[in-house]
DNA sequence: TACGTGATCACG
DNA sequence: GTGATCACGTAA
């Protein structure tokens, strides 16, 4: 079952972010699946420091952040990697979930083919190693989740509550305080967690 | 621990 | 226009 734009525009960024774990994530290009499970998803919330829409801020980056939750949001990380977002909330209350590491389902030879190697270790373990892995990039910014490229799935029951971790945010010392929030979500004990 | 990498942003 | 910055990954 495919989740749908009243999933993403529930408001709550943070339960969102963690209500995501165990999810599928697919896309699909020239007819070919990739996808993995969701094991690592961070917030980020207009009203925090560690945003990219911080304070209401829009720029051309970030205007999709803006849009009514559903939208994916691509962006260029120190000129390499391709981070992909799921918009969250409703028009002009930017907020966004990161997914950080997928645990490889459908298409592995296709994730191996990206990655240009011949195993298939930890080749998703990362926000920009899965992007690579499932052929995203800046074109998928602003693509509806509900389209034919992108989108997520639920397929197995409610996780136990005691299979999340909850700690800091990766990689964003420059938002002070808010560096603190525990809004980096995980699965307890899953090998494919960024390190 | 160091640094590549290039789009984007906040200045002028 | 230009320089600083950056939600990472890899090598060492």
């Amino acid at each position: 079952m495919r989740l749908d734009e009243s999933f993403f525009q529930g408001g709550n960024v943070t339960k969102i972010a963690s209500e995501l774990l165990g999810k599928v994530l697919v896309t699909c290009f020239d007819g070919v699946r990739t996808s993995g499970m969701i094991v690592e998803t961070e917030a980020y919330s207009h009203r925090e420091r560690g945003c990219h829409a911080y304070g209401g801020k829009k720029t051309k980056r970030n205007e999709v952040m803006f849009e009514p939750g559903g939208l994916a949001y691509v962006y260029l990380c120190y000129g390499v990697h391709h981070l992909f977002n799921v918009v969250t909330n409703q028009k002009d209350k930017a907020d966004a979930v990161l997914i950080r590491a997928i645990q490889p389902m459908e298409g592995i030879e296709m994730m191996k083919s990206r990655m240009n190697t011949g195993h298939d270790k930890r080749i998703t373990s990362g926000p920009g190693k899965l992007t690579k892995a499932l052929g995203i990039d800046l074109t998928v910014n602003g693509m509806p989740m509900d389209g034919d490229v992108v989108w997520v799935e639920h397929r197995e029951k409610a996780l136990l509550k005691k299979k999340v971790l909850e700690s800091p945010r990766i990689g964003i010392d420059y938002a002070g305080d808010d560096a603190k929030l525990l809004w980096r979500f995980s699965l307890r004990d899953n090998e494919w967690v960024s390190r």
